[in-house]
DNA sequence: TATTTATTCAACCAATCACTTGACTACTTG
DNA sequence: CAAGTAGTCAAGTGATTGGTTGAATAAATA
């Protein structure tokens, strides 16, 4: 109380500024737009169609995230290339994805719905994953598209996109563990890529990892 | 690509589901809400008058809060008292509130407009802010209503809400320095505290940390 | 049981929202 | 300069929002 008549309008502005972050994620959409930039920054037509929304709507959405300062555009030739604007951005992201996970049981739900039994294709935890690797037991692959891997991936992973995982599972070893990671908890292609690796043969796992936030700190 | 026509719908609900926490931050009443919360459990009767709102949309807009599961209610006799539904939610705020912060650059204007020149009041960071009450250098007061204090502060912290400053400002050191903190970043009542403090001759400084944020980890 | 206090629900309004369509601007290349 | 491609802007539509008011519950107390 006390100051409280002072204070109004100044808090009110406060207020209003952080809601306008707040309401950058309040759209599904505009999730997913930011989803796919925390993986590399794209042009305005190759985000509409990871979304599968108009060009249209889309730059709409991006003006608004603009005006929230989540990202920036800077103009390249013909193109408009947009990325996240700040490592904050993705470790933002990255809690509002766990606060989600903690608490939405639905969530959870729809995952086992999705992924079969969760456990079925166990995920594997960041810590034992790095272990894994340094011991020579697993191999990691990114089966994410090459320019997101080449944007930036999770050290000593292979780059091999679900699509052309077909093509390359002849030279994957058949004496250790695969774990395949992708874009987020939800990206449905590790999933895949371990059903396709499981039969034929192989033993193989998800990593309980989101791609672009291992630079968002530790995974607890 | 690939894997789009089976995925949609299930990369639809999940989005949908993250959106609905993005909305419950969306709102500028909501965040404050959430602030208020963030400090210390709190009856709907409370909080409507803590953010000025009526009774009936401060109820809706709790409701809309408890479907995000960002916070509960407990029934209490007459009373529902609300509370955060965990500390990783206190953890989500911050961050919203170091992303806006850090890439909004009104917000900085508005901060240096309201407390005047920010460094008159230059503000002590959280590691030097430690050191100096280790070396006893300095003293730290909580000028948070009571209850806040009560229901949890910074280690070695002194209560004095701001209205009682001026009470008991007597009792205070004259040969240290005063140390001040309150809710948040734009908090008022640690600068009007320092202001009143200052014209008394004491030598007094704002805390740059954050309430109820040391649970959220590092302050970097 | 009737009364009081705290909270929620339901109905309503103006404002905002997500998305569409179609025109407009910016830049590149022929 | 003309033609083509990438992106933005403007206007409009139905749905959702934040807020209001007044009635309906829920629990405590008289």
């Amino acid at each position: 109380m006390g100051c409280n008549t002072h204070t109004r309008t100044f808090k009110n502005a406060v207020y209003d500024h952080l809601a306008t972050v707040g309401k950058a994620l309040s759209s599904s959409t505009r999730l997913e737009i930011l989803e796919v930039l925390a993986q590399a920054p794209r042009t305005v037509d190759s985000i509409a169609a990871e979304v599968d929304q108009s060009v249209a709507n889309t730059s709409q959405h991006l003006q608004k995230l603009k005006k929230a300062r989540l990202v920036t555009g800077r103009r390249d030739g013909l193109y408009v290339i947009y990325s996240l604007s700040g490592e904050d951005v993705v470790e933002l992201l990255d809690k509002l994805n766990r606060v989600a996970d903690e608490h939405i049981k639905e969530l959870e739900e729809l995952a086992t719905e999705f992924f079969g039994e969760r456990d079925g294709l166990e995920a594997v935890d960041h810590h034992t994953l790095l272990e894994r690797i340094k011991d020579g037991t697993a191999v990691l692959i990114d089966v994410r598209p090459e320019e997101e891997y080449d944007a930036g991936h999770l050290p000593g992973a292979l780059s091999i996109p679900v699509d052309e995982l077909e093509a390359h599972i002849e030279s994957l070893p058949t004496d250790r563990t695969i774990v395949a990671y992708c874009r987020g908890p939800y990206c449905a292609w590790s999933a895949e890529a371990v059903n396709q690796l499981r039969a034929r043969g192989y033993d193989a796992r998800r990593a309980d990892v989101s791609a672009p936030f291992w630079k968002a700190g530790d995974q607890t």
